[in-house]
Order: C-alpha cells, then sequence, then structure tokens
DNA sequence: CGGATCATTGAAGTCCCTCAAGTCCTGTGG
DNA sequence: CCACAGGACTTGAGGGACTTCAATGATCCG
C-alpha cells in the first residue's frame, strides 16, 4: 500500500473531509479518531449515514462513481492515510487482491446499511438507541478501546438522534431510560456497557461476533 | 462474461432465490421480471432493503463475504442470468474492468441505500411514499419501462409499506391522497405518474438524472 | 461576568399505529 | 351456476409513541 499512500492527514474536530456531491481527488483511511457520514436534506434536516471508526475507508463513492452521495466530518481530531483516487485503476489492474478487499470494504458497508435501515424502519425508539449502543460497543471491542467496560464515544445526543432518525428530545429520554435500568451510561465522552446480553436483547440482535474486515 | 456464466434461471413469482445468511454458490444478474431485497427481524417484521429491477445484480455479499446481509425473492416471473461464485476471484486477477464495474455497483447500490436511509429518517409518510414513486419511476424511465406515462409495477402495498416503515394502513390512505391531489395513481399492478415535477418536489428530490450504471 | 454549547425536563400536540370491518376480485369445488 | 374462502385493497375510530415548543441547568471559555 505504501506505493499508493500520498501521505498522512491531520485534521481537527469539526473538520469536513469529503462533501456530498463532490469529486474529491483524494482517498482517505482513517488511522486515529472518529467522525460521521451524513447527508442534509432540503428541509434542513441531517441524516447521519454511520459513524465513522479507526480502519475506516473514506471516499469509495468519489473514487469509483465520480461523485460523493453523502458528506464526511471529524469529530475528534482525525489522523487520515491519504490515497490519490487516479490510483485506483491502477489499483484494480495491478493489485487485484488489493482491489478485492476494496470491495469487500464497499460490501461490508453495504450489510452494516441494511441493519441499519432496518433499525430505522422496524425498531422502536428504545430498541433503536439499545441497537445503536450494541453495535458501537461491539465495534470498540473490536478495535480493543474497551477497558473496565468503557470506551470512548465522543458524539453529541444530537449525532445519534439523527443517526436514528429521532428527536434530540426522546432520545435524551430514552438513553435515561437506558441508564435507570443499570444497562448503558453514556456522559462525557464514554460509554459504559454493564449488561450486554440484556442491551442485546432489547435491541433484538443475536449474533454478537463482530464480522470480519479487511485491512487495506 | 459469456465465459463465467453457468446459465439462464427461469423462476416463478414468490420464489425465493437467495437467503439471509445462507453462502449461495451462485450469483444472479436480473434479466427480466422484478423482485424484493429484505430482512426479517426477530419480532417477525420484515424490513424491505429494495427493490429489484433488471440490470441489477444479486448476490454480491454472498460472492464477497461469504454470506448474504439479506433475502431476495421474485416479485414476478423472472429469468436471471446465473455465474459461479468461485470465478469471482479470477474476475479480479484476469479482468479488472468487470471488477471495476462490480465495485461501481456496489457503490451505487450504497450510494441508494443512503438515500433510502434519509427517508426512512427525515420524510413524512407522504414525503416518503412520493419519494419511492419518484424513485422508482425514474428508474423505469432508464430501462424504457415507461409508455404513456404508466409503467409496470406488480408489487403489493404491504411491501412499499415494508420497505418505507410505514403501516399498510397508513401507505394505503397516503397513497389516496396522491391519487386525490392527480400526482400518481398505482393499481392493478401499474403505475402512473400524472405530474412528475411536483411528486419529486413533495418528495424533496431535486436531481431527477438518473444515476449511470456499469453493465456487467 | 456574559455568551455559547450541550444536556435535561415538562407539557401539549400530532402523526402514525393498531384494531376492526367491509368491499372487491379471483379461484375452487359442490 | 352458485356458495364460499382467501387475498388484496379500503375505510373508520381510538390510542399511543414520538415530536415540537419551551424553559432550566451545567460546563466551558474569552
Amino acid at each position: 500500500m505504501q506505493r499508493f499512500k500520498v501521505g498522512e492527514l491531520v485534521v481537527d474536530s469539526g473538520t469536513p473531509i469529503l462533501m456530498e456531491g463532490s469529486n474529491s481527488p483524494q482517498l482517505f483511511t482513517v488511522l486515529h479518531g472518529m467522525g460521521l457520514r451524513y447527508k442534509i436534506l432540503s428541509n434542513g434536516r441531517r441524516q447521519v449515514v454511520s459513524l465513522i471508526f479507526p480502519g475506516d475507508f473514506l471516499g469509495l463513492q468519489a473514487g469509483i462513481m465520480g461523485e460523493m452521495g453523502h458528506s464526511v466530518e471529524a469529530t475528534t481530531k482525525m489522523t487520515l492515510c491519504v490515497f490519490d483516487r487516479s490510483e485506483i485503476w491502477s489499483f484494480f489492474k495491478e493489485r487485484p487482491e488489493r482491489a478485492f478487499a476494496l470491495t469487500w470494504l464497499a460490501a461490508v458497508d453495504e450489510h452494516f446499511l441494511g441493519e441499519t435501515l432496518s433499525t430505522l424502519g422496524q425498531r422502536s425508539a428504545i430498541q433503536s438507541i439499545a441497537w445503536a449502543l450494541v453495535r458501537v460497543f461491539s465495534r470498540g471491542q473490536s478495535l480493543d478501546m474497551v477497558h473496565n467496560g468503557k470506551m470512548p464515544f465522543p458524539f453529541k445526543q444530537q449525532d445519534i438522534a439523527d443517526a436514528l432518525g429521532l428527536s434530540l428530545v426522546h432520545t435524551n429520554k430514552t438513553l435515561g431510560k437506558l441508564k435507570e435500568q443499570q444497562l448503558a451510561h453514556w456522559s462525557d465522552g464514554t460509554l459504559r456497557v454493564s449488561d450486554l446480553e440484556t442491551l442485546a436483547k432489547i435491541a433484538m440482535v443475536d449474533d454478537l461476533t463482530p464480522a470480519k474486515r479487511p485491512i487495506l
């Protein structure tokens, strides 16, 4: 991969990285930090498409289709590994195993988007929030970010509300219920899950084994 | 592509084609007919992930990740072009331009899933249904299925309800409103859109040009 | 200390859901 | 030929999950 690597980029929290509709000349993989993918509708409402963790690949749509379908923003300080979009094609020609890994990543993303879709369409508010926390915590575990049952979770309640299609108020009250029941505490940027089993049951998640992801 | 083609498959309406969690040895592209991608949650509710039109590729997740994230079912009689899953790898090694097209398809799917997510999360019922009809009609136009403002649309109201996370009853009443306003009529398996502009405005869709899709 | 941002809580309203019938159509069997 | 059953669509009524509006704390920072 070193051959295609252009350099590293460090951005502050709040920095826009990719814009919906743009054709970025650069693609990224996340080395450190967290972020958000989101879309803004013409009525001003925001849909958070996914949370971004280390290891995620950013800009596939621009790289392949020539146009991003969503925007990407840094939630914390992030460091990114930068690639040149124009190299993508030589990628496919000369490094088929890497091209395959790229497609794998796309397939994994698609898989999770399907899960998210099911959440927005079919789960109640408490089920949705439980699902989101289970998802985040599982991902955190596989990234070794969990220590003593806690992991960093630097998002705002508004972010989760926008991710789940709920209002901020209702998101807050529903988080309160999970806290009351001693299932999950989230405050000051850290998430503590006390009873992952029960949380997963509420969330209607049956498979807690994290999905395999290729490394670029 | 002929080299990789195993054969053609014709299935009746209602036939399951791929099952969630399975690792199908076969992949398909749709030559004729329509179908559904869907997931079933443990509480029995169904989320329709997308409608399937001719030209769609089925089984990418099984081909790449080894496991389908959703099921696929035929809504009409369908004829499918069948490929061997084990050929995917040689695909990447020997036909990089085809591998690229495959990844392109994955990226397009991901793009549309993001749109769908925004619909479930941020649009009201009438906006959602208008959005779905605009999407279907646009796709129909680019596939030359539209004649005299009409196109075949062989789904049930329950399918659309499950796709948008709405109840059947409310879906029915909302479709009624669009009919009242002379914007779209859907009955007996055919969809007639009288005023695509206005429908798109309700749906908050600003770009009516259909997305480019590669052909496999 | 004033301003900004985020979290929290109360109250009122509404969009959408569930429950429940009823219609229309098609196919099937007596 | 008619009775009946099943499936999809339609319509009405009532209730509830979630939204919006509004106000208050809490924390941080120039």
